[in-house]
DNA sequence: GAAACGATTTGCT
DNA sequence: GCAAATCGTTTCT
């Protein structure tokens, strides 16, 4: 079943657990690659001293202050991309980051994605991390402020997983995800996969 | 206009 | 296990 824009129109905290076991498709001319996420971070727009957002509005950041749905997508130390799914209410700024998921469609094409770059040795590793995330789907600067739920080639399915199996813990690389952790569990994932990636402290 | 820094990954010791 | 790579955005002078 595909998710509506109400879904994912509440506060990052209420969408992250939900998109536990939620499959991301994306469709390009070489084909699909779909994606079962497993892994992924709140960010509380600008209440959350970890967010980009936290400092108000700027052109990178635009996009997070815009409507629910939305990808924002972000070069990280001029190497890797990563990829947020914007969540509401409109003008929180809230969205939720993509750290890790499992290839369930178009295994092949996201191996050749990843041949082009570097070395990974099993299938569980080819979205394991954030960056790595965005490459076995195709996504790039391009896709910042694509919709999941209409056009783009991007399609946003329910799990068939509950989020029974989720479980929640501190932020990886976040500065102030550390000292709070307790009091900001703000990444979930599905607890025993083996596509969920290694965490390291802040 | 210049400098510092970052929601990571990879490769080498 | 640790350090380098690399560049756009943000912030300070």
């Amino acid at each position: 079943m595909k998710l509506t824009r109400a879904d994912i129109s509440r506060t990052a905290l209420v969408v992250a657990p939900a998109l536990l076991g939620c499959v991301l498709r994306h469709d390009t001319a070489d084909g699909p690659v779909a994606v079962r996420l497993t892994e992924v971070e709140a960010y509380e727009g600008a209440d959350d001293p970890g967010s980009h957002a936290y400092r108000g509005r700027t052109a990178r950041n635009a996009v997070m202050f815009g409507d629910a749905g939305h990808l924002y997508v972000y070069r990280h130390l001029g190497l890797h991309h990563c990829v947020n799914l914007v969540c509401g209410p409109p003008g929180r700024a809230s969205a939720v980051l993509l750290r890790a998921g499992e290839v369930v469609e178009g295994e092949k094409l996201a191996w050749a994605r990843r041949d082009a770059r570097g070395v990974v040795r099993r299938a569980v590793d080819l979205a394991r991390g954030p960056a790595r995330l965005t490459v076995a789907l195709g996504l790039d600067l391009g896709h910042n402020g694509a919709d999941v739920l209409g056009g783009s080639g991007l399609t946003l399915t329910a799990g068939e997983r509950g989020v029974a199996a989720a479980r929640s813990g501190p932020r990886v690389g976040v500065s102030g995800a550390g000292g709070d952790g307790e009091l900001h569990p703000w990444r979930f994932w599905l607890a025993g996969d083996p596509t969920v990636s290694a965490y390291r402290r802040a």
